[in-house]
RNA sequence: GUGGAUGUAGUUCAAUGGCAGAGCGCUGGAUUGUGGUUCCAGUCGUUGCGGGUUCGAGCCCCGUCAUCCACCCCA
């Protein structure tokens, strides 16, 4: 073997790919009830979009993004998440100057140039929605239970959502003076991790595991507190309309994107089940980053979910059931005398629809049953000598073994 | 990017530094044209890759690649 898979990938086998379909379809579904639509963009971008979107800090930007330049020396990255893509689509349409609300849904590979672990993968696939044009609050409670109720209908249960609000720049501003000024009598005794933590991001030295730093937690300032009047509201009428649709919740001030182009509502939903990589989608609110990117200002909320990490939480719930198709009927040929009226009923039975499975590798009777058998085929067609000289094959019935010959029309109204 | 564990047949796993094995799978057979169960036979190896130590390495040492776990981060 001289050529292997690049680090961080997988196939999806065709003994895979009915469970991908059913997720993948119960999630087109289930937006599509909400009223979004499917957009699809490039896997590829120019670079600055996700440096400008996603934040210069960030780690996505910092260390994980493919980046490459093409022919021209024109520097693009792979996307290392979906909302970028669709906000530059959104704007480049002019459909910030249209002023109306655009719902839309994606599904997709992402890349993130990250070291491998179970759940996390340098391509892996995310499903997400989007609302873009209104602050309302009521739009973050639907995005959330747009998600919320594509897992009920897999049917995941062990799955928490917990919410927090980040506020609007402002606000979050004020809090990392808050944090540093907090901690900045501590600096020195604080891990590296996060004596870095501290100039670039001070509210992640919230979720440190280092005993020192988490025993400053308790007493921090919470952003909460700095929340100015309207960004209060805000996250008061969310968990309103949240209790209202009865979405069960947690208030977690811990939860903090990792993009900086959040603001306001933040939320997770995290499966413990799933060790490290515990959190199986995430989104909030971006009211900054469309006007960041160069369109009007217009508020937008969204999440985008992992795949990869559904798949395996559904596992861990014994929700694995979805089998590939098995062919309807068989066909056995006997003898090489018998080829032609057995491809003609092959082809026939294909051409009205009917999933049929033959090998021609087999050519004992006994070898042809055998494979009829693997192929979880309902029916065997058997074509020998005598179907041959009466013109009608013998049909038998795998499960019960029962057999009697038929004619084409019969056949196939047994069989559809 | 950091730390740790692991890597042997298609697969799950054995093998004190001394002939690389087993179950499952796969292929064929068990008297005429009948599958599943059973029985018999056969097939399956660059021991991840590259070096080193040794009379001799799957086993010890170094490097490398990959997977898993924990960080980091996140989906």
């Amino acid at each position: 073997m001289n050529y292997k898979i690049p680090r961080g990938t997988y196939d999806i086998m065709p003994k895979d790919s009915a469970r991908w379909h059913h997720v993948i379809d119960t999630f087109r579904l289930v937006a599509q009830r909400f009223g979004y639509e499917e957009i699809t963009t490039p896997i590829f971008e120019m670079a600055a979009l996700f440096e400008r979107s996603s934040g210069e800090s960030s780690d996505v930007v910092q260390k994980e993004m493919y980046r490459f330049e093409d022919q021209k020396g024109r520097t693009f990255a792979l996307r290392p998440e979906g909302t970028a893509g669709v906000v530059r689509s959104y704007i480049e349409k002019s459909l910030d100057r249209l002023g109306g609300k655009s719902k839309f849904y994606y599904i997709g590979p992402m890349f993130r140039y990250d070291r491998p672990q179970a759940g996390r993968y340098r391509q892996f696939y995310q499903y997400g929605a989007e609302f873009i044009g209104s602050n309302h609050p009521y739009y973050d409670a639907e995005v959330i239970a747009l998600e919320m109720q594509f897992l009920a209908e897999l049917g995941l249960k062990n799955v928490s959502l917990e919410i927090n609000s980040v506020g609007c720049a402002q606000c979050s501003q004020a809090y990392d003076e808050a944090l540093r000024a907090y901690y900045q009598p501590h600096l020195e005794e604080l891990c590296p991790d996060c004596q870095n933590r501290f100039e670039i991001r001070p509210r992640r030295l919230l979720d440190c595991k280092v005993p020192f730093c988490k025993s400053l937690r308790p007493d921090a300032p919470s952003q909460l507190d700095y929340l100015d009047q309207d960004c209060k509201e805000h996250f008061t009428e969310v968990q309103n309309y949240l209790d209202q649709m009865g979405i069960v919740y947690q208030v977690n001030p811990a939860i903090v994107r990792g993009l900086d182009y959040y603001s306001n509502t933040a939320f997770e939903l995290i499966v413990d089940a799933l060790g490290a990589q515990n959190a199986i989608a995430g989104g909030g609110r971006y009211n900054g980053l469309i006007s960041q990117l160069g369109g009007k200002d217009t508020p937008a909320v969204g999440f985008a979910g992992g795949f990869e990490r559904l798949l395996l939480a559904l596992e861990k719930e014994g929700i694995t059931g979805y089998e590939p198709i098995s062919p309807t009927i068989f066909v056995i040929g006997i003898g090489a005398e018998t080829r032609l009226l057995t491809l003609e009923y092959i082809s026939k039975l294909r051409q009205d629809g009917i999933y049929v499975d033959y090998n021609p590798d087999k050519t004992s009777f006994k070898a042809q049953m055998k494979a009829a058998d693997a192929s979880q085929a309902r029916y065997a067609l058997i074509i020998g000598e005598d179907e041959l000289a009466s013109g009608r094959p013998t049909l038998k019935d795998l499960e019960s073994s029962k057999q009697h010959s038929v004619d084409y029309q019969q056949l196939l109204d047994i069989l559809k």
